[in-house]
DNA sequence: ATCCAGGACGCTC
DNA sequence: GAGCGTCATGGA
């Protein structure tokens, strides 16, 4: 089945319709988002055209929170392996055909972990955090899924309350975790590009309403060979 | 070996 | 509110 940007899935229209159609966004027309570029800003055309089979998926609460305290000061490899530590620490066991597999691990079962099982992640000074994070969200002093209903400030203000969490993972659990398309994080990367294509200055009221995605495009292009390539380095 | 990583926090000023 | 040093660990 070819659905829209040239995606191609493999799977039953049952399996479509019940998981992957919400989950990979199918309803959102992302070629619209693409539209706002203005031919004039070259780097964002460039990262849109590299990107555009880029979608933001419609991933759970609990863990984007998770693994985005995680990913501060670590490289995307260190944060995979992170929470595959961690999945595998306190996860479901999934009685997988072929080979063993963990399911990622409830607030509830993040928070009975004992200290020697969490320090085993590699999670660094980020275990304390994690251990408030989920003692918070287990205890219904955080209602991740209360939240759904919450206005974008309230949530944000919601997600900072909890120790670990600064302005960029609260935006990056608003964009993937609460599908808030506002949601813009500034990492390293966005600095960076902001601070070499645009001077320090980025038009962001452009996007008004769909941040998150042009942010997607800047970070895939701006992280991307493709871009090193074309600019020399 | 050295630098840096999808930052946040606590402390100054 | 803005400008610092610090934080633990591993990847490149």
């Amino acid at each position: 089945q070819i659905l829209p940007d040239g995606v191609a899935l493999h799977c039953s229209e049952v399996e479509y319709q019940t998981i992957w159609r919400e989950y990979f966004d199918m309803d959102t027309d992302y070629k619209t988002f693409r539209a706002a570029v203005p031919p004039e800003d070259a780097f964002l055309t460039r990262a849109a055209r590299y990107g555009c089979g880029v979608r933001i998926l419609q991933q759970e609460p609990w863990e984007m929170l998770v693994t985005f305290i995680i990913s501060q000061r670590k490289n995307i490899p260190a944060i995979k392996r992170a929470v595959a530590l961690l999945c595998e620490q306190a996860g479901e066991r999934l009685c997988g055909a072929e080979q063993l597999c963990f399911a990622f691990p409830s607030a509830v079962r993040v928070a009975a972990m004992r200290p020697e099982a969490l320090a085993a992640c590699s999670l660094g000074y980020r275990a304390a955090y994690l251990r408030a994070a989920a003692q918070m969200a287990a205890s219904g002093a955080l209602d991740l899924e209360g939240l759904r209903q919450a206005d974008d400030a309230t949530l944000f203000d919601a997600l900072v309350t909890v120790p670990g969490v600064g302005p960029k993972v609260a935006n990056c659990v608003m964009l993937f975790g609460y599908h808030r398309l506002c949601g813009f994080p500034r990492d390293v990367w966005i600095n960076r590009v902001i601070e070499q294509e645009y001077h320090g200055a980025f038009p962001l009221a452009r996007y008004a309403g769909f941040e998150g995605v042009i942010q997607q495009y800047m970070f895939f292009y701006g992280r991307s060979a493709a871009y090193r390539a074309d600019t020399g380095r």
